[in-house]
DNA sequence: GCGTCCAGGTCTACC
DNA sequence: GGTAGACCTGGACGC
C-alpha cells in the first residue's frame, strides 16, 4: 500500500466535490457514503491501479496499491477535484449577486470530473436521452467488459484505443448503447487516429461558442451535451439545460409552472462567464441539507 | 403480463 | 435557422 498526502487550497470541500454531481454513480468511480471516501481505479501504461481518496486534516490522502507513477497520481487526483482552479471569481459573482449564497458558507463549486476529457465526453452521451438508471448500466457495461483490471478485479476505465477494437455489435448488444453505438465507434477511431483530441479542450483558446461548435461536431453531442462538457473543462456560460434541471427550476422559481427556456437564462443571466456553474448549485442545494 | 410513456437529447431531412 | 419525426433503452405506471 502505498500513500500521498495532497495540500488542500482554503476554500474547497471535499464532501460537496465528490457529491456535486451524478459522476461519482459511474463507474470507475465509487463513492463509500459512509466513510466519506471516494474511490477510482486510475490507468497508467496498461496498468489498472485503484486508488482510495480521503480527506484528513493535514489534507487530501490518496492510498492505492499498484504500479502508478505518483506524481502521475498526484495530478489525476488534483485534476478529478479541480484543486488548480480558482473559484474566488465565482463566489464574487455569488456575493454581488445575492443569489445561491449557499456556495459561499460549504465552499462548494467544484463539479467532479474524470481524469479525461475522452472519458467524461463518453459518459456524457451515455447521459443522453435515457434515464439515469440507463446511464449507470451503459458505463457499468462498458468500464466491465473492455476496462484493465487491477489484480483484485476493479476495472478502469477503457481508453480510446480500447474502444477502438470493438466493433458497433459490442455497444448495441453488450453495453445497450443503442442508436449510439456508431457514435462510439466513430469517436473511439478518430480519438485513436489523432484526428479529434478531446484533451486539447483544456487548453483551447477558442471562445466557448467556437469550441461548443467544436464538440458538437462529436456524433451524440448536442447543446446539453455541449454545455455540460463545457463546464467539466472549466467554461460555465451554457446553461445546459436538461428536462431534470428544467423541472426543478420550475419548482424552485416559478411555482412549478413550465416557462420558456428564456425565462431561465434571464434568471442567471447576471452570473455573466458563471451562469452555468450558479444554476447548477441553485438546482442542487437541496442535495446538501 | 402487456402496452404506453418518458427520461439529465440528438440527428437528419426538409422547409 | 427552425421544425418534425425517428431513434434505443429500461423503469414507472396503469390496466
Amino acid at each position: 500500500m502505498s500513500t500521498i498526502y495532497i495540500d488542500l487550497p482554503d476554500e474547497f470541500s471535499f464532501g460537496h466535490t465528490i457529491r456535486s454531481h451524478g459522476w461519482y454513480d459511474l463507474k470507475p468511480f465509487e463513492l463509500d457514503w459512509e466513510q466519506g471516501t471516494l474511490t477510482y481505479t486510475f490507468v497508467d501504461n496498461g496498468n489498472a491501479v485503484k486508488a482510495v481518496i480521503s480527506e484528513e486534516l493535514r489534507g487530501l490522502r490518496v492510498d492505492w496499491e499498484g504500479p502508478i507513477d505518483s506524481g502521475r497520481l498526484n495530478r489525476e487526483v488534483r485534476h478529478v477535484l479541480r484543486l488548480d482552479e480558482g473559484f474566488e471569481p465565482f463566489y464574487d459573482a455569488v456575493r454581488k449577486e445575492r443569489r445561491v449564497e449557499w456556495v459561499l458558507e460549504k465552499r462548494a463549486g467544484r463539479l467532479l470530473r474524470s481524469p479525461t476529457v475522452f472519458e467524461d465526453l463518453v459518459k456524457t452521451i451515455c447521459t443522453t436521452n435515457c434515464s439515469w438508471s440507463a446511464t449507470r448500466k451503459m458505463v457499468e457495461k462498458l468500464v466491465d467488459e473492455i476496462g484493465a483490471m487491477t489484480a483484485d478485479g476493479a476495472r478502469a476505465f477503457p481508453t480510446p484505443e480500447a474502444m477502438a477494437t470493438m466493433p458497433e455489435d459490442f455497444y448495441r448488444e453488450v453495453m445497450r448503447a443503442g442508436y449510439r453505438s456508431s457514435y462510439f465507434v466513430e469517436l473511439a477511431e478518430r480519438v485513436t487516429n489523432g484526428e479529434l483530441v478531446p484533451e486539447s479542450w483544456l487548453t483551447s483558446e477558442l471562445p466557448t461558442f467556437e469550441l461548443k461548435k467544436e464538440m458538437k461536431k462529436v456524433k451524440g453531442v448536442g447543446d446539453y451535451a455541449a454545455e455540460n462538457l463545457l463546464k467539466l473543462v472549466g467554461r460555465y456560460d451554457g446553461l445546459a439545460l436538461d428536462s431534470w434541471l428544467r423541472a426543478e427550476f420550475y419548482k424552485k422559481h416559478n411555482d412549478g409552472k413550465k416557462c420558456p427556456d428564456k425565462k431561465i437564462e434571464k434568471y442567471y443571466h447576471r452570473f455573466g462567464e458563471f451562469r452555468g456553474l450558479a444554476i447548477w448549485c441553485d438546482m442542487t442545494e437541496s442535495w446538501f441539507d
